[in-house]
DNA sequence: TCTAATACTTGACTTAGTCCAGTTTGTGTG
DNA sequence: CACACAAACTGGACTAAGTCAAGTATTAGA
């Protein structure tokens, strides 16, 4: 019984290395981080890895629609591996956390413009922008 | 009779200078322009202008919400003095332009998440991809 | 018109990401 | 299993967007 991501990698027609494995994992296991994080944390697991290689990677996987990119303002773009669902997100102008939130209308309202100037649209990115309980706390905003 | 900017910046308790005029008019004139495209109308108009002086006063500006900031992915952040509409975008991935789109639900819909995690949420950002009629014809995609 | 606070300039620096040339590794074929 | 070639990885230089900090200039209230 082969893993899951080598599966996934060979079924997409994508050479199964090591490294790319390695940012798989590193996606699942912290969703939401930068490309530097998941550098990190890939070398704690297989010693060492070029900054080239994880955006390389990073890159054929968003292409294949196996890793989902997000770029907030302000901060380095994000991944995450839940693709194909057209959730939305959360985010806290204070600390950057970040949630996954299920579309608040239904199905797949939001890829309906109201005039589409004659774009073939095929994503909508929807972020919530606030401030988190605790970034609340601190600031006692109000 | 005053200029509407000088009275917005008074308004604001924000000092008068020749060079936030000139960005507020330059932001005016070419919506959704970056930082850069700004720097160099502004410099057609009053001579010279530093990086620093019209990234210093976008800020300001976006602080007291005379311009809103906008950042797709893979672009410089974009501006724009729309603001207090909560209207979206509709984003080329082939060429980068750029149109607002009135919000397609009603009034302000796009504020109430699923399930907010105990953020006090303030915008609901909305980006529409896809790809304008232009570049659509040039890839001949599909 | 003077002065304190605010803003602007200049230039160095940082961060996120890309380009490129050369080496290494994965994988289909014999 | 060994080979070969395409694909992927490495290392290092480079770019773009933006920030920091010290000194100078400008605004606006007294």
């Amino acid at each position: 019984m082969t893993e899951v991501a080598v599966q996934l990698l060979r079924q997409h027609g994508v050479q199964v290395t090591a490294q790319r494995l390695a940012i798989m994992r590193a996606v699942r296991s912290r969703p939401h981080a930068t490309a530097d994080e998941l550098t990190d944390d890939v070398r704690a697991v297989i010693g060492s890895i070029s900054r080239q290689a994880v955006y390389d990677t990073l890159g054929v996987l968003v292409d294949k629609d196996l890793v989902r990119r997000i770029q907030p303002s302000g901060s380095a773009a994000r991944f995450e591996d839940r693709v194909g669902d057209n959730h939305h997100h959360l985010i806290c102008r204070g600390c950057a956390t970040t949630f996954d939130i299920n579309c608040a209308v239904g199905e797949v309202p939001c890829l309906t413009a109201d005039d589409d100037h004659g774009f073939e649209i095929d994503e909508a990115e929807v972020i919530y922008w606030g401030r988190c309980p605790k970034c609340l706390q601190l600031h006692t905003t109000t």
